[in-house]
DNA sequence: CGTAAGGTTGAATTTGCTCAATCTCGGTGG
DNA sequence: CCACCGAGATTGAGCAAATTCAACCTTACG
């Protein structure tokens, strides 16, 4: 992933220089916890790229019942879709406070005119969504519960080791239950429940919003993980 | 989508006209029912655009549980991503005689470096599925399996028609109950059951491999189905 | 110290799954 | 023309997974 030195006072990425897409952004803004980035179907006026903080995008059925369909971290373009297509197919909300880079759309509007290095980026950004996008489908289609589990938390390690987030054992992860629930489409007592085993199976430890992998390749196992989707050229 | 309308002999798309993507086909390629376009983990040597016939993509976990993760239709780009990352995270099979154009790697292998009409086409491509797999999260996590099942059908009504290999109201459906049920995430029991119930409701008809929508609106209503999400610019 | 949000537990219930069998129908060979 | 065959569809019974509802516990925080 793009990560580099944002100029503003939030900039916790600092792994590789500075990246096309950094180079864009023209402002900062900072969101606090459960706040909305943009709500479903609304256009967007400005593209957003997440320098600190975990975000995600959500949907919603009429029921009431809710998709987590992302989850965001440092270094991901949030609404980079909802830009190139005009509307937003989803809401987009913090989950912890949250600064984002600002990039005027100006920028994105034909994103095949620009630089090469800012579409690649962009091109790239899409690719690397989409590959999470296929495997969660596998998670949620086939994956037992606790395989699921298990893949996401091997999933973020993984994306959160790559723009520096994360220790080689773990990283805070400030989600709620119920949040993880609407992302893996269980119920909140069954993320619970699934939890406790994987915890009885000493594989993690979940303690004041700090996720710790315990034993890694035996979760990678369960998991089935292979970490090569997250992996591009 | 692009369609246009394609040199060889199979030719069943012409709706719009000749399109960036097409002319850069140079050869078609035919397979039959059950035959793999490409395995899952292979690095591709030439692109391919379906140009007649329902593919799909799908993945395997250890267990042999095979998810479906995106269906193919005429007109549908069945390897970019494979192509862009240079290694396929899914295998490609055919679910009918399916047609396929070729398109050498040469020409997309920097598409952001090439005309910029066949570089937004992949684009597009790219934010179409991306839209479909975005669904098909929330039909896996949050939708009944009815509910699942409606959108399912709605979504290709939708799509098909928009290739024009759909009539008003039905298409031809090429699927196993087996394979809806790999694509959906269920077993094929429960798609028998909760076809009947589909049935038992008039919503649908499903003979010799035809799929009839007996009542549109209220499908569409009970799968909660906004076709918006197939929309682009 | 009180409150609220998040986490945990239990029991009853529903949904979907497994296994195992039977049915249907198009195609094949005799 | 007809009996056979096999893939796919259908059915039933029992089981497992996940949900619901309702309560209770824990902890952070004002």
């Amino acid at each position: 992933m793009f990560i580099g030195h944002s100029s503003g006072s939030s900039a916790l990425l600092a792994r590789q220089a500075a990246h096309p897409v950094l180079r864009a952004v023209v402002r900062e803004r900072t969101l606090d916890r459960d706040q909305n980035l943009i709500e479903q179907g609304e256009a967007p006026q400005v593209a957003h790229i997440l320098l600190s903080g975990f975000t995600c995008r959500y949907r919603t059925l009429l029921n009431g019942r809710r998709q987590i369909t992302a989850i965001l971290v440092p270094g991901d373009m949030c609404d980079l879709e909802a830009v190139l297509r005009g509307w937003a197919d989803s809401g987009i909300k913090a989950l912890t406070r949250c600064v984002f880079g600002e990039i005027p759309l100006e920028q994105l509007a034909d994103p095949l005119r620009q630089e090469p290095d800012l579409a690649r980026a962009l091109l790239h950004q899409l690719l690397h969504h989409k590959a999470i996008d296929s495997e969660r489908l596998l998670s949620l289609g086939q994956r037992s519960a606790l395989q699921h589990l298990a893949h996401l938390f091997c999933e973020l390690q993984e994306r959160l080791e790559t723009v520096g987030v994360a220790e080689e054992d773990g990283y805070k992860l400030p989600l709620t239950q119920s949040e993880i629930a609407e992302l893996t489409g269980m119920t909140t007592i069954h993320v619970n429940r699934t939890l406790q085993a994987l915890r009885g199976q000493n594989l993690i430890r979940w303690q004041k919003g700090r996720l710790s992998i315990l034993d890694r390749p035996a979760l990678e196992r369960l998991a089935e993980f292979d970490p090569a989707y997250l992996r591009h050229l």
